[in-house]
DNA sequence: GACCGGACTTAACCTAGATAAAAGACGCGC
DNA sequence: GCGCGTCTTTTATCTAGGTTAAGTCCGGTC
């Protein structure tokens, strides 16, 4: 359980929780120092699957992930991605069984943290444990914006806006900038995501692209005109809440 | 911000929060005794709106109270339902700004509470803020199946299942029975909870009626028949997490 | 007990996005 | 450089659910 080399990960990890939530040094320290082992994933292999009871917790160290459910007439709905220094299963810890699934979107390495590790900080590092309930009420702020995206935008909105989320995670994370990004995921799981088909996704892309707002090339995606993208997604990232950070972003 | 005669709803809302995170003597009196003030509220009445930087976390003393946002078309999406004794707003005391507003379905009471006194709890209460930060896995759950509901199932499947988990989530709060309730919502909020027209909800609603899986009158719904209904809803309760109890509703 | 306004219901028609089916592209291994 | 599997792109067609527009029911109220 003990590891030689701390991957980097880790330090962004504790870096992401120390924006919105104060941590000693010792708490640092301690979080540096969770146990854990490594796993390093091809791409599509899971992580958890909807009603395991899963025996860890996982901290995504590279690469890019996702959590998806199916539907009885075998649909799948993505509901959230993921890249490296996200808890990908904090609620493992805490609700038994898993009422949905984690798949790698690319390879990528994995922390993998015994839930009773967590549970014991939850119950003796107070600021650690309001860290990670922040995170959590973060990624439900996440799933609020995923709800009216696929609930009430069309299908043009609904895909300029996952655009816009991603880039700005991703700048936050320090994984891009300048709107620009390699998209991890094929059209397919682009429309498992907004909730429409490949095929149109493909028309809303091609769109984008004729209007000027997104350039392509394969898999690469530069947002050409943030401002018309931003309005042709409703997008408004206040529900990141990103703070201090990127808040020039937001106010817009 | 004494209280003379606490609210029975306090004690639900311990209940609730006991049945899935332990909680000591002390703790619970700590609950119990959360300094705040009751107001009364009528229907539509406004709790949150989006934008603001609220004063209160409010704790749902009685009536129900709903969770939207609105899009830049126009469009509201409704994100949650929420009944006597779950909290509303327990991310007010951590996330600055509200990113949605909330809104009052019914009227009712209202449990306002200082965020300072909870931020207080969540560092000097381990317990407590263990709890809570459980509840918060919980709705994120929820959210995570809405998004689902809303983004890859039929008219049909997303009225039932909404039907199917808001009379679960009441006979959990003791509120009803035997799959048979007061739905508090026109069929307006209906649609905008699914991401339909209320002109196709009553559609849905008709139908389903037709076909015996539920019966009506004004607002009243009594699900007919449980089976047929969750199939159609496609509604599989494992994602409520509400264990042990309603366990063998859960697990068919 | 006629009037009013909000919610519900129904019908006729329309469109955004689904479906189905091919045909290109792009690796990638051999 | 060839073949194969996985993505992407495109076209043609269809349909679930949206839109619009009337009613209808019901509970309150003067």
């Amino acid at each position: 359980m003990i590891v030689p080399d701390l991957h980097p990960t880790f330090e962004k990890m504790v870096r992401r929780l120390e924006r919105r939530s104060p941590l000693s040094a010792a708490d640092r320290e301690i979080l540096l120092g969770l146990p854990h082992h490594v796993r390093k994933l091809p791409a599509a292999a899971h992580i958890v699957r909807d009603g395991d009871a899963p025996d860890y917790c996982t901290l995504l160290l590279s690469g890019f992930a996702y959590r998806y459910k199916l539907t009885g007439e075998g649909g799948r709905q993505i509901i959230s991605l993921h890249c490296a220094g996200e808890f990908l299963d904090l609620q493992n810890s805490f609700l038994g069984v898993a009422d949905h699934s984690v798949q790698m979107l690319t390879e990528g390495e994995v922390a993998m943290i015994p839930p009773a590790t967590l549970q014991e900080l939850a119950l003796t590092r107070p600021a650690i444990a309001r860290a990670l309930w922040i995170d959590t009420l973060i990624d439900a702020a996440i799933f609020r914006e995923w709800v009216v995206n696929v609930g009430r935008r069309d299908s043009r909105a609904r895909v300029a806006h996952l655009l816009c989320e991603f880039s700005l995670r991703l700048e936050a994370a320090g994984l891009a900038s300048n709107h620009q990004y390699e998209l991890p995921m094929t059209q397919e799981q682009l429309a498992d995501a907004v909730g429409l088909t490949s095929v149109h996704v493909n028309r809303v892309l091609k769109q984008l692209g004729e209007e000027g707002l997104i350039r392509r090339d394969r898999r690469a995606i530069a947002i050409a005109d943030w401002d018309r993208m931003r309005a042709a997604g409703d997008f408004n990232a206040r529900y990141l809440h990103h703070d201090g950070m990127a808040a020039s972003e937001e106010r817009a």
